[in-house]
RNA sequence: UCCUCAGUAGCUCAGCUGGUUAGAGCAUCUGACUGUUAAUCAGAGGGUCGUUGGUUCGAGCCCAACCUGAGGAGCCA
């Protein structure tokens, strides 16, 4: 068995019949009689699996029998026009190793139909599935699209720090990063934790988003974007939550709202027609699954679009865009709020808009993805952009079908005096932020970016309905098994 | 964190009004079958009914607490 390994891929794809193949992955099923055995083998390379066909005859027993769902082999053949229906073509088998054993006894993933709460909890196997492998080969094609995207439009691909001694953002709870020992803590005269004797000296936490330090970036690189793991420290219990995410920030200096927001629908139609064009197997099979799980859901909850569909759609149409209060407006007058059908009432501007509301809009009223922009000041972070009407700022979300929020974002408050009040409005202090307050003292400019989170992105892409099951090793409370 | 629902064989589930020895399909094993497609046919093995406590002559079933999972809400990406 000197010859190299060709991928299954390859092989399918670009393999020669009469050509002799040495091949390696994972036994899916077996099926045999008196006279030939037919094994299904998946290497991962696609979705699909070639047939191999074995002669009982010059195959010994022992190998035979080894043979089981999930054992992997080596098999060296000759590739051949197919004898039955399924498949073009097939290999023969010459010679069989088997690299590694699974005994069907106890091997947890069986030729049926496993449900997804089971396959989490053998995250370490899960990938072996026809769904997570396309799943998976899904993401890294998004992940691979994203750098290319922003590589083609010359955005400088910017390493933001992981760990952070900034607590200034207050997006949410943190994940403390120390090295103290928690037995024995260091304290001060006054008693309380003495982070003098911490690593770094001070308090520090993992990440809650990359933006501050983007925007230092872009305000000297131009336009950037980051692309990495994000923590979130929330007791969130959702199919849409993570406590560890993946987050594509750009940061775009010289550009307004209205540019921040081309970026995102171009960059999130680019994405898309990524998949599209270069993921077809893992694609079509993932739209029957999403089919067959459909047929069970009662008939006011289906889908009205496959996920191919559902993907052409928005390549299809432009996404509307409008203000929070145009939105408030459509909202008031819309039939649940005045047959009191809401949960949460819209009676007034200034409201935050809830789950059931995000969801009229962009399911029932506009049906495709929503824009809102120019929301209460009252209602978003302090370092968006005033507007001169003095109660909205220049901040967007994008609403996509079945996961809201997708994308959140807004153009910066680049005005120093502004941005220190706003700041200490809500007990920053200036001394824990003095750099990003510089950035606005020194050739200040206007700049704008987003947030966008990778996972949900690939829930839309794949059609997958709980985030837990498009990240490999999903991070959530009282869960970091594996 | 809150609300709702669920936890019975490896997996997916049924189990009547509380009543004798807890069932099915798939998977696994054995046998049969000359090319199968999650093969088919016949048979076999496989259970601390989530945990703990309670009610009862008697609990898979009723009650309580806890654990785990799902859906929804909040936080948000």
């Amino acid at each position: 068995m000197a010859q190299q390994r060709t991928k299954i891929k390859e092989l399918l794809s670009n393999g020669t019949e009469g050509k002799t193949y040495t091949i390696k992955g994972w036994v899916r099923t077996k099926r045999e009689n008196k006279n030939v055995a037919f094994i299904a083998l998946n290497d991962g390379s696609t979705i699909k699996n070639i047939q191999v066909v074995a002669d009982p005859a010059k195959t010994s027993e022992e190998v035979l029998r080894k043979i089981t769902t999930g054992a992997a082999l080596a098999i060296e053949g000759t590739l051949v026009a197919s004898q039955g229906q399924g498949q073009s073509v097939e290999l023969q088998a010459h010679s069989i190793q088997v690299l590694g054993e699974a005994d069907p006894e106890k091997y947890p993933l069986q030729p049926k139909k496993h449900s997804l709460e089971f396959l989490r909890e053998i995250a370490h196997l899960r990938m072996r599935t026809n769904t997570f492998g396309a799943v998976f080969r899904m993401r890294h094609a998004m992940a691979y699209a994203v750098h290319k995207f922003f590589h083609e439009k010359g955005f400088v691909n910017l390493h933001t720090p992981i760990i952070t001694g900034s607590d200034a953002e207050g997006a949410g709870e943190m994940f403390r990063v120390t090295t103290l020992d928690l037995d024995k803590l260091p304290r001060t005269e006054e008693g309380k934790v003495n982070f003098k004797e911490d690593f770094f000296e001070k308090e520090t936490n993992l990440t809650v988003s990359g933006q501050l330090e983007g925007e230092l970036g872009a305000l000297a690189l131009g336009e950037i974007y980051t692309f990495g793991p994000t923590f979130r420290a929330e007791n969130s219990n959702t199919s849409r939550h993570l406590a560890e995410f993946w987050m594509i920030e750009p940061e775009m200096a010289f550009v307004e709202l209205e540019g921040n927001m081309d970026l995102a629908e171009e960059m999130l139609k680019y994405l898309i027609r990524y998949a599209l064009d270069n993921c077809t197997d893992d694609l079509e099979f993932l739209d029957a699954r999403a089919a067959e799980e459909e047929k069970n859901k009662p008939q006011v909850e289906r889908n009205e679009l496959g996920l191919i569909e559902r993907l052409r759609f928005i390549l299809d149409n432009d996404f509307e865009r409008l203000s929070y209060t145009e939105a408030i407006e459509i909202l008031k007058n819309s039939k649940p709020n005045k047959k009191k059908k809401f949960n949460y009432l819209i009676e007034e501007w200034g409201a935050d808009l809830q789950s059931e509301h995000e969801r009229y809009l962009v399911e029932k009223h506009f049906k495709k993805p929503v824009i809102l922009f120019d929301y209460p000041a009252a209602i978003k972070a302090f370092y968006m952009r005033r507007n001169e009407d003095n109660k909205t700022v220049r901040a967007m979300d994008i609403l996509f079908p079945g996961i809201g929020e997708i994308v959140g974002g807004s153009q910066r408050e680049e005005r120093y005096e502004e941005l220190k009040e706003r700041a200490a409005a809500i007990d920053i202090h200036e001394e824990d932020l003095w750099w990003y307050l510089e950035t606005r003292k020194f050739g200040t400019a206007p700049h704008s970016g987003f947030g966008l989170g990778f996972e949900r992105l690939m829930l839309f892409v794949t059609g997958m309905t709980n985030i837990r099951d498009v990240i490999p090793f999903p991070r959530f409370p009282g869960n970091a098994e594996f």
